[in-house]
RNA sequence: GGUGCGGUAGUUCAGUCGGUUAGAAUGCCGGCCUGUCACGCCGGAGGUCGCGGGUUCGAGUCCCGUCCGCACCGCCA
């Protein structure tokens, strides 16, 4: 037996029991007669303690540990002379008598500690020495607790878990799919899926009504930190719901997290806002509602008067900053330069200062008068010591997401973001269509399954990019944790919308025929959603990227270091798969 | 594909206007120390300044190229 207990579990109710233990050194700390070592494992730390006077053969063992070391201690738990309140062993120690390395260790890279000295690139390369810092650990043990709270949740709700396969069928819409060659089917290739979507609708049709997965999906795009190559969602879908349905079940999951997870009882109903007017108030589909400063349309007040910047925009609109005009100059100037950066791309921003006395001071005050800057701030609804803050552009989406960078920015300099706050909020109403310039066509919002708003269906033939969706996707501090809809299930409906898409009835037929051929069988309304349970973990840890929440990660540059994959082949391995390469080096 | 920031001791970083032997902290090694827990004190070792080229009497420092890392834009149905 290599230990009777754990590094983490030994209280002062174990004094005078003869224990062994088992783990790696966290450090030894000689004073001469007498060494303290740290003894951890994943479950804590405990104090061993060697003492000449005792052992002195063992006490010189002691002294040549080194980190990291795995050792075996069998010794006494004795109560503590100093006790130390930092750690829950604190009150107890272990006198040790006998010792017995099992194996000894390279001088690690970085500290194994809570606040590591290892960059990045580092701790990915040695990530098995990184994951047993606690930080790490804790993260990983919070996403298995969540992990666990969804099967809970989802199996009281009658949901079946069933697998879906890895190696499927490449599709042409949507992201980019990594693919894996078919040996025995030489010049042929599956693709890893991006999302179990299409098998979970045919799930559907088998009739199994209540379906989820915590399942792995690929995408082979460029990498973010809130991005990675391949990530875990809980998939589901349901049969016989409406969109109300869907949203209420994994509002309640949603809420049943928060209370298991982080002790939060959310009682009221999430809000749900239309994606319109998400984009109206805030610039974006995932709007952070921690806090307001909601956008102010200016257009009607500041147009006209012999600005030209403003006269000629297509959109003016403004952001009130409460208390912030006691912003200096240079603090001006280092907004105008963030909006202005590349990454943005404002040409230019205005400012307005609502002074103690309620005149309004700007940056554009020879072509405003007073009267007119009046009626800006009380269209903002701007108080004393206020400060307003204006882009304007001629692409009014554009101009929006400028002014989001603004408005977050904002709340960032201000506090508003903090992380043990939470804001949820349903984006509803999406469009079903998006133009794309680089397609020359339009292509699905959600994906190609989505149902329109029944009410807007006629405009399908005859405006087809005014069409909504029933689509909804749950954005949790400006982060979207999640989104779903209800699917076509009319296999007619289904034809036209590829047809709307530029497919021919030919290649829909080739791509998409499996599906639409099943609901021909009788396919039941349904509908679903799918949480991405890296970004849960990661917002319920306060995480800046997934990465920290993930064992073995991939790189900006979608390499795994510790692995060096992705790597090339053995001749031997193309050959039998009847591969050629043809790499340009350029 | 693009933009920005970074690459100097095992590690995290500093390094002025281009100028003598490239520093600090931490880690590592050795010594001292009986109540430490970020122990303390004394001593020591440790450098291809990412790589290649250029400018210069002289380059960690300036220029060009390149590789790597991070953040972001495009992209992510």
């Amino acid at each position: 037996m290599y230990r009777t207990n754990t590094c983490g579990e030994l209280r002062i109710d174990s004094v005078g029991a003869t224990v062994t233990l088992a783990g790696w050194v966290q450090r030894v700390r000689k004073m001469g007669a007498m060494t303290f070592v740290d003894l951890r494992d994943r479950y804590g730390i405990t104090q061993i303690v060697f003492n000449v006077e005792v052992d002195s053969r063992l006490c010189e063992a002691a002294n040549h540990l080194g980190r990291e070391w795995v050792i075996q201690v069998t010794g006494t738990v004795a109560e503590r002379t100093a006790k130390n309140p930092n750690l829950p062993t604190g009150d107890i120690e272990i006198i040790a008598s006998e010792l017995n390395v099992l194996n000894s260790a390279l001088t690690p890279p970085f500290t194994i500690e809570e606040d590591t000295d290892g960059g990045d690139d580092l701790r990915m390369r040695y990530r098995y020495l990184d994951l047993r810092r606690p930080n790490v650990r804790h993260n990983l043990e919070l996403r298995h607790r969540m992990a666990i709270a969804v099967r809970d949740y989802l199996d009281r709700e009658g949901f079946l878990e069933i697998e879906t396969p890895m190696l499927v069928g490449s599709t042409p819409e949507g992201a980019r799919d990594f693919v894996v060659p078919s040996r025995m089917n030489p010049g042929q290739f599956y693709a890893l899926p991006q999302s179990p979507q299409t098998l979970k609708q045919l799930l559907m049709v088998s009739g199994m009504d209540r379906y989820f997965q915590i399942v792995k999906c690929f995408r082979d795009e460029d990498l973010r930190a809130d991005r990675q190559p391949e990530f875990t969602q809980i998939d589901c879908e349901m049969s016989f719901v409406e969109q109300d349905d869907v949203i209420n079940l994994f509002e309640g999951m949603a809420k049943h997290l928060f209370k298991t997870i982080r002790g939060i009882e959310i009682k009221e109903a999430f809000p749900r806002m239309t994606w319109a007017d998400a984009m109206k108030y805030y610039g974006s589909d995932k709007p952070d509602t921690r806090f307001g400063m909601t956008f102010v349309e200016l257009d009607g007040v500041l147009k006209g008067h012999g600005f030209s910047v403003f006269d000629s925009a297509a959109y003016i609109g403004g952001i009130c900053a409460p208390g912030c005009a006691t912003y200096t100059r240079k603090q001006l100037d280092q907004l105008t330069e963030f909006v202005k950066r590349p990454q943005i791309g404002a040409k230019g921003m205005v400012y307005a200062r609502v002074e103690a006395d309620g005149n309004v001071k700007s940056s554009v005050d020879k072509f405003y008068t007073q009267e007119t800057l009046q009626e800006m701030a009380k269209a903002m609804d701007a108080k004393p010591g206020d400060l307003i803050l204006i882009l304007s552009g001629d692409d009014v989406m554009k101009t929006r997401r400028q002014l989001c960078e603004l408005r977050l920015e904002m709340g960032r300099q201000l506090g508003l973001r903090d992380k043990d706050k939470f804001s949820c909020l349903w984006v509803v109403d999406f469009p079903m269509f998006e133009w794309s310039e680089e397609e020359g066509r339009l292509m699905a919002m959600h994906h190609p399954f989505t149902h329109p708003k029944d009410e807007d269906i006629p405009m399908l033939d005859t405006d087809p990019a005014a069409v909504r969706a029933d689509a909804y996707d749950m954005v949790i501090n400006g982060v979207e944790v999640g989104g779903g809809s209800i699917r076509i299930h009319d296999s007619e409906l289904q034809a036209k919308m590829f047809e709307i898409l530029g497919f021919t009835p030919e290649r829909a037929q080739e791509q998409f025929g499996f599906l639409m051929n099943a609901f021909k069988f009788g396919a039941p309304p349904h509908g679903g959603l799918a949480y991405g349970l890296d970004r849960w973990v990661s917002l319920f840890a306060g995480l800046d990227s997934i990465r920290d929440c993930i064992a073995f990660p991939k790189n900006n540059s979608g390499r795994d270091v510790m692995l060096d994959a992705p790597a090339p082949l053995e001749q031997s391995q193309l050959d039998e798969l009847q591969l050629k390469l043809d790499v340009k080096n350029d």
